[in-house]
DNA sequence: CCAGAAAATGTTACCGGTAACATGAAGGCT
DNA sequence: AGCCTTCATGTTACCGGTAACATTTTCTGG
């Protein structure tokens, strides 16, 4: 017998456990006739407990369904093995290799890794960070750099170990891996500028690390003294922006013999383009990309972009946190992966 | 009396809290001159506090940096606030709208969502599972239909409301808004028939879903006694693997007229390589993909592909989750949403 | 001016785990 | 046998919030 509900009707049970619960700890050790502690050992040390009643606890689990609060847990030893990943929008393929290697490295820990969606929207950023903060993960991993000083000060006053990602900052909230996007603009354009574009023009995405890529790359021609036309598209660039965005840029400007794409995407959308209008590529004019996506290397002609490690990111990035888990520090809190160019046929 | 000696060790306040902390409720409290209570309500309910303790506090809470600690409340009150979605892969393009719709429906009832990534992997799946559950969720949702029992036993243990989504059961967990994958693949298999195909062939992604809609398309050449060649391609099929799929196909089966792709991405790459091979699409070959991205109605020939309403499933998931939220039951615990075929010229 | 209701704030008791220390039993060694 | 370890398990006190009810203060109207 295990019911003890013999009692003459316990008056309604205090109506926070008015319906029917799931198990909790206790429920385990009073059946097995233990105390909450030992059942908590079975399932994290077990091997501090005797085979016996290891066994027994084991299968009183196993029986019932229980599944262990994790809430309680982190709330009383604060840790969490909680990971959360935040990324401005689950569809950039970009992030995916980043987000696939983090979690392969945390589940090799212990650590469990969740994704959130920020938007390219800095209120809505902010809103999602204090959410995530209050659920006390053990690290945060953030694509890009936070800007809003009130989310910096929150994210430092957590003291949870943070991991920015992406872009490059010398003043990093805690830690940081990733490049500078104005040195990508500046190699973009002087590799267009070496194959001889003189009239080149740009197809960016409107977020704001593709805009320091358009920015440099301008830069580079500004220095000599030639105007670099651009359009923008909406953040999730589909390829559609990139036909419409050479239309434009061919009205206004039909001589331009190269462009700089913020994306694979609008890169590929310009090549559908160009070949629609029979303009050759490269020969009238270079395409180059950014993202190096796989399908570039199926296009007509195949297309140039430069190459981030979005996988060595992630691997770096998950170091990083699982050496802080462990109370060291990593060895170095800034890491530049850099990028390179991916020569293809279209620039 | 207990223990004569009176330790001098006061000092270090109890190793578990030995590292400065996070401020608290009951800092605030303290600072502003009121108890817990008072402050919990100035952030959950500021109207049943008088202005002049409501600014006082909110001034101290901001000046602190203070984010509560949610893990605490949701042990508390049993409410989360949390949805956590689990989805095969990040990258496939298929989900990313489903979960768009999702965290902004969820967003308007103040509900945070956090994305698992389960991979097509049934062990990562239910250890995936064990540990969402484990974090108290308000809710959860399931791409796809969850095979293990144990997992299907936990879930429903767990008592936490869930949806399963992108497929159809007649017993599901809890709720289930998807389409029938057998229906896809025989309708495929019909449009290409009455299209005049007699020798089609498959190729599929090698997980379930795919499986299904490439059986049900067999199986409706198998009542006309035709058979048909199929190859697989892992998971996230990139349009490389419809290439070499085709290319294969092509090899054992050179006169296939028509083929059922499991992935628009498939089915570009199948394209890719029949213009290199010189094959016109669709005189020769019909090309047939699955997804409808927004990307193959710029493909040449556009493509022709099933569409399913992802945007759909999402806010109706969101819907259930959050009329459950209100103690209320949706009115069907079961949506099949269907599908249709977008018409283009590549079938 | 005061009873009674409404508004503002407080008290107490948890939620379900884990840390730290305490205790009892079993084994080793002189 | 006696004492010290080691192993197995228990006790106590939280972690940081919120529910439910209690109390005090302020506001009404007769």
């Amino acid at each position: 017998m295990k019911k003890p509900a013999q009692q003459p009707k316990q008056i309604a049970p205090r109506g926070r456990t008015a319906v029917a619960k799931t198990p909790t700890l206790a429920d385990i050790a009073a059946e097995v006739g233990v105390t909450k502690i030992t059942v908590s050992r079975a399932l994290n040390t077990p091997d501090q407990l005797s085979p016996a009643t290891l066994e027994k606890v084991l299968a009183a689990i196993k029986r019932s369904g229980y599944t262990p609060n994790l809430l309680a847990g982190s709330l009383s030893s604060n840790r969490s093995k909680l990971i959360v990943a935040l990324v401005p929008s689950i569809s950039g393929a970009m992030f995916t290799a980043t987000m696939q290697n983090v979690a392969e490295h945390l589940q090799q820990h212990g650590y469990q890794l969740l994704i959130g969606q920020a938007g390219y929207d800095d209120a809505r950023e902010d809103a999602l960070l204090e959410a995530v903060i209050g659920r006390r993960p053990d690290g945060i991993i953030l694509t890009g750099i936070v800007h809003s000083t009130q989310a910096r000060q929150k994210l430092r006053a957590a003291r949870i170990p943070v991991v920015e990602t992406w872009d490059l900052t010398p003043k990093p909230i805690d830690m940081l891996v990733g490049f500078s996007h104005p040195a990508i603009g500046k190699a973009a354009a002087d590799y267009l500028w070496q194959r001889g574009c003189r009239r080149p023009a740009i197809i960016s995405p409107d977020d704001r690390r593709a805009r320091l890529r358009a920015e440099a790359f301008a830069a580079f021609y500004a220095a000599k003294k030639i105007a670099v036309p651009s359009v923008e598209a909406p953040a999730p660039t589909p390829m559609g922006d990139g036909r419409t965005g050479l239309a434009a840029l061919l009205h206004d400007h039909p001589r331009i013999d190269g462009v700089f794409c913020g994306s694979d995407n609008l890169a590929l959308g310009a090549l559908v383009e160009a070949k629609a209008r029979g303009i050759f590529v490269p020969q009238q004019l270079k395409v180059i990309g950014y993202g190096d996506q796989s399908y570039g290397k199926d296009a007509d002609p195949p297309l140039t972009s430069v190459r981030i490690d979005g996988a060595a990111i992630g691997r770096i990035a998950a170091e990083m946190l699982m050496a802080r888990a462990t109370g060291q520090m990593p060895k170095k809190k800034i890491v530049d992966i850099g990028f390179s160019i991916s020569e293809r046929a279209s620039a």
